[in-house]
DNA sequence: TTGTAAGCGTTATCAA
DNA sequence: TTGATAACGCTTACAA
């Protein structure tokens, strides 16, 4: 009220109340053993005066924040974007809150960001590791720190996770082109390092296999994941009269990589799906909406949100729950950048 | 090292170290006033252990969290992922760390946040209102919360903000069309009651006059930032016979309405720029990938996120600066959704 | 039903 | 140069 009011805590509020701050304190928590009346008139008071309560003390005394980090391995990928929205939506309806973090697929940022979420007490994370190898898993195991894996998954016994079957994806992708009539597939992968390159290409292999198709390593790149650098890779391919442009389809491991290609062909005067046909993995916003619209491997981007918060939230109350190992299935999405061909 | 071992507190390290525990609390602060070796020894104990400080009971002391919140109206939109990524990347660059949340464009949602943040005892905060002239900016000022108004910014005195000049975007884009001999301009304008559908609508009025075009008000339409709603508003305008139709250009509060004005265009059998010339207006990611590639006023998202980073942060550090406000100004981006006619 | 008091893990003041 | 101690604002046994 007054307009130089300090911070108003439970012991003002006892102090008008006329009670101990600790009968406050257990009124407005609602706890039963005080008085009604008691109850309502410091829940009153506390209302007049503008209380909220100080999580930070609450926190460190309950040892509970109700608040959990989640780290991206790179925020810049709109990959992302939709992921993060969920997991915001589902933690604050469960009452808890984000702090959001980007690694920028560097592993010291991400060792200095669990480091932060262990100082900062967060009750859990949610985290796309940089590396599914690197050191940074150690740090999470040692303090317990409960958390649900995305993205890209540890090989380690008992780990809670939220996976999309990369494997899965180039596979249906795969054999959805060969339907089409195509046999000479550039395949466009992430970095050599990434497991999720490699299982993409395992899966297009596989679809290969199953197909009698002879798997021509030169038509299997490893590149960035990024419109820029696929695009600029692709022309320089082109301009050094690479054979790969005999190639009839694009298989990309990511919408962005598809996006870099529908760049790169139309600097260098082709036209999708007519020149060459693009598949898509992610089925990112805006991969709808592109001339043309890309056909992709949709992945379920909100369902990992929404399931990861789940599986977190349910270790951390203890909610009893098997679960705790998630692999969700990506789908097609037929759009107009593949063309039948014979 | 041990496999049981509970969170190491300076307690602990004090045991090992054979000193007293507020020693090592100023040793590993780094205080000149500690004997260097004491200190070295301390840091090192702290490191074999595992040490990371606990914040909250830092915070707690020293009143300082180093975390600050960041209030969207609306996450769902594409339109705050660019600033979203600024805002970490400053911030953290500064030391801070984010809490992310949505009012999902509710007030009372709003309200829950702000008194969350304060409940957490974030350093400041920035924020995206639902609406400019919300009692929730009540709660902001009373608490002498730290803010950084964005995107829609309350007719307050003194208050902190970073601004796109709206009415300058609208002006600019109608220019551009005038320019390129649109005299019947559909004019797709956002929700009647934000602050922003307005003056979007007035700077594209001024440009009208400034060239002697009369206003027509039926050819200005509030509706829904949403691809969907829009797309559906179109196609039922259109099947309803409106002469809205006979206008050669739309011009979109968003580029997301611009993606509805595509999405319907399509629908109708329509094409872009051919029958019908659109110009958006954010520049959001996929804008420059959409087929034509839309033309449209970019707004400086990620500036935005860099500037109000860093007004808050000078807030809270008390960093001589005697800005508060920065009204940013949009450009114009010439790509393929518009026609030339005459 | 209410109150006392200890404790959460730090920081910071003051004394030794 | 180091140590004792209070304090930050709350929760929670336990006592009254």
């Amino acid at each position: 009220m007054s307009s130089i009011k300090k911070k108003v805590t439970i012991k003002q509020i006892a102090e008008i109340a006329g009670v101990s701050f600790s009968t406050v304190a257990k009124a407005l928590n609602d706890n039963k053993l005080v008085n009604i009346e008691t109850r309502k008139r410091n829940i009153k008071i506390a209302e007049e005066l503008g209380y909220y309560p100080n999580l930070l003390a609450a926190s460190l005394r309950k040892k509970s924040t109700k608040t959990i980090g989640v780290i991206l391995n790179d925020l810049t990928n709109p990959y992302y974007y939709e992921t993060i929205q969920e997991i915001e939506y589902f933690l604050s309806s469960r009452g808890y809150t984000m702090i959001l973090v980007d690694s920028n697929l560097n592993l010291d940022t991400e060792n200095k960001n669990i480091i932060t979420m262990l100082s900062k007490g967060v009750d859990g994370i949610i985290i796309s590791l940089v590396s599914s190898e690197s050191k940074n898993i150690n740090i999470i195991i040692e303090n317990k720190l409960k958390t649900v894996f995305i993205d890209v998954i540890p090989d380690i016994e008992n780990i809670c996770y939220v996976y999309v079957k990369h494997k899965l994806a180039s596979f249906i992708a795969t054999e959805y082109l060969i339907d089409n009539g195509h046999k000479n597939i550039l395949l466009l992968s992430g970095p050599i390092q990434l497991t999720a390159s490699n299982e993409f290409i395992k899966g297009h292999s596989k679809a290969l296999r199953k197909h009698g198709i002879k798997i021509n390593k030169s038509l299997i790149l490893n590149n960035d994941i990024s419109i820029d650098s696929t695009s600029k890779k692709l022309i320089d391919l082109y301009k050094d009269g690479s054979k790969i442009i005999r190639c009839t389809a694009i298989l990309c491991i990511s919408d962005l990589v598809a996006m870099g290609a529908y760049e790169a062909m139309k600097e260098l005067g082709f036209s999708i799906p007519e020149d060459y046909s693009v598949v898509g993995y992610d089925n990112i916003f805006s991969s709808a909406y592109l001339g043309p619209p890309l056909t992709t491997i949709h992945s379920p981007k909100k369902r990992v949100g929404k399931i990861s918060v789940n599986l977190l939230i349910n270790q951390i109350e203890n909610i009893e729950s098997s679960e705790r190992k998630k692999d969700l299935e990506p789908r097609l999405v037929e759009r107009g950048s593949v063309r039948k061909i014979n």
